[in-house]
DNA sequence: CTATGTAAACAAC
DNA sequence: GTTGTTTACATAG
């Protein structure tokens, strides 16, 4: 099994207490996929109970901390419940959230909570939510659950590994770069620590006031300026679309419903930086979709595998370095475009500082200067390969490697190494529900309880749920 | 310094 | 005219 499908529920419940201490803490989690009966360490997880720290979730990582491969295979339907258990007064008590609940990671949706949030208890109910892919447009969202004293929903997208976190309206700006904490890199504790989860109760209370407000109140009339990086639009847009690929007039068309940017008609501006996002972040591939002889072929572009599986990550990062984009194979269109750019980027320059100052011969003889300069820098770009034919659609986009014809074997190595070529050598904290799916009956969903290293995780499309598959709903009532 | 947005040049289509 | 690529620059934090 390759792909794990799950309809899941974990969740803490907190029972109000008579006593001083108020919260009460039941970890549960059901599964309800078909399958044997299951046994975790000899113990039938359909009776599963136990007090915290729970056992069982630590039983659900790794028995050798290092690999997730080595997770605990488990499978459905399983019902797993932790006795209530106490924590100290949330009044007096220094005992942070993350000092007393197990650790939760989730794939993908790294930077929840974010990293400017603290960890002390909230009363009330916190409720995380990870979004199924296309469940809704706007998939980012905390929610104020009416009905309750301090109550939140919380709806992490699922598409960044390393900072841009929030879908349109719902980007917190005092959120907006993650950082991701030594002791996230900590083996195993009992922490709950969705790592970097730093906010104290009154800075969760305004965060969330202050998002809640800006998730249910905001859109392009009464808060302007508001929206995402583009990189993170797109990739939105991309990752909702169906097919997950989506043309570039598409994109435009998902701008113009979705975000602010969009809805401004009286500059194409926008549409430039979506097309410069695009060729510039290595997380978009443009695919050729070859149409029949004499018609013209469509492009589509479409998030890389190592998008899907980590998230976009900042177009800036690409684009300051060489070989930010790679590829095995390109259609012919590339090289030449990329000259284009070359020459353009220097004409920009030399006609920026001399408009005006020259005249158009002057500027013809420049750029043709710089014509010859840039084409005799080395091309980055490899050409010599290309693919096999017939090739019904193709990576365009001259960096990227795969193609529907090549992508499924792509390696993982080379030539498209992200993390060497985005710097990402912090990984996100918050990693993971992972699933082992290399064999038999590993159906598994397994708790990690710390960040592995990326060294030790396998290649994404084979043993790391992401956030996608996992199609969870995990709750923290707290 | 980094991240982001934007303008612009340019070639290919 | 559109698309894709690239460079440069401005601005915010």
């Amino acid at each position: 099994m390759d792909h794990l499908v799950v309809s899941q529920d974990l969740c803490v419940d907190s029972t109000p207490s008579p006593q001083e201490t108020p919260l009460q803490y039941t970890l549960k989690r059901t599964e309800t996929t078909t399958s044997s009966p299951t046994v975790l360490n000899g113990t039938p997880l359909s009776n599963l109970r136990h007090h915290y720290p729970c056992p069982a979730v630590e039983h659900w990582v790794s028995p050798g901390p290092n690999s997730p491969t080595s997770m605990m295979p488990c499978q459905t339907p399983w019902v797993m419940e932790t006795s209530a258990f106490t924590l100290a007064s949330f009044h007096s008590s220094p005992l942070s959230m993350s000092d007393v609940l197990p650790r939760f990671f989730f794939s993908c949706d790294s930077d929840w909570p974010p990293s400017s949030m603290a960890s002390d208890l909230i009363p009330g109910q916190l409720r995380l939510g990870s979004s199924r892919i296309n469940e809704s447009r706007n998939s980012s969202e905390w929610m104020r659950e009416s009905n309750k004293n301090v109550s939140y929903v919380l709806k992490p997208d699922r598409y960044t590994a390393a900072s841009e976190v929030f879908g349109p309206h719902q980007r917190p700006s005092s959120i907006l770069t993650t950082t991701y904490p030594a002791a996230a890199l900590t083996p195993p504790s009992p922490a709950f620590s969705v790592s970097s989860c730093q906010m104290s109760s009154p800075a969760i209370k305004s965060e969330l006031d202050r998002i809640d407000t800006r998730a249910t109140s905001a859109n392009a009339e009464d808060e302007p300026n508001i929206d995402p990086p583009y990189s993170t639009l797109i990739y939105q847009a991309l990752r909702d679309a169906p097919g997950k690929k989506l043309s570039l007039q598409e994109i435009y068309g998902w701008f113009e419903e979705n975000t602010t940017k969009g809805k401004d008609r009286s500059s194409k501006g926008w549409q430039n930086s979506i097309r410069h996002n695009l060729s510039m972040n290595a997380g978009f591939e443009a695919v050729r979709v070859e149409k029949a002889p004499g018609k013209k072929a469509l492009n589509y572009w479409r998030l890389t595998d190592e998008a899907i599986a980590n998230g976009i990550q900042s177009t800036t990062r690409y684009r300051k370095q060489a070989n930010y984009k790679k590829t095995v194979g390109s259609d012919p269109p590339a090289p030449q475009r990329q000259r284009s750019g070359a020459k353009g980027g220097k004409a920009t320059k030399i006609t920026a500082k001399f408009r005006g100052l020259m005249n158009q011969d002057e500027l013809r003889k420049e750029r043709h200067h710089q014509r010859l300069v840039s084409q005799r820098r080395p091309h980055k770009t490899l050409h010599g390969q290309h693919y096999p034919s017939p090739v019904a659609a193709a990576v365009v986009s001259r960096f990227h490697a795969s193609g529907s014809a090549t992508s499924l074997t792509r390696p993982s190595a080379e030539p498209f190494d992200l993390g060497s070529i985005v710097g990402n050598t912090d990984p996100p904290s918050c990693t993971a529900i992972f699933c082992d799916m290399a064999g038999p009956g590993s159906d598994c969903l397994a708790m990690e309880t710390g960040f592995l290293g990326w060294g030790s995780l396998p290649p994404f499309s084979h043993g790391l749920l992401t956030g996608a598959d996992i199609s969870a709903d995990v709750q923290l009532a707290v």
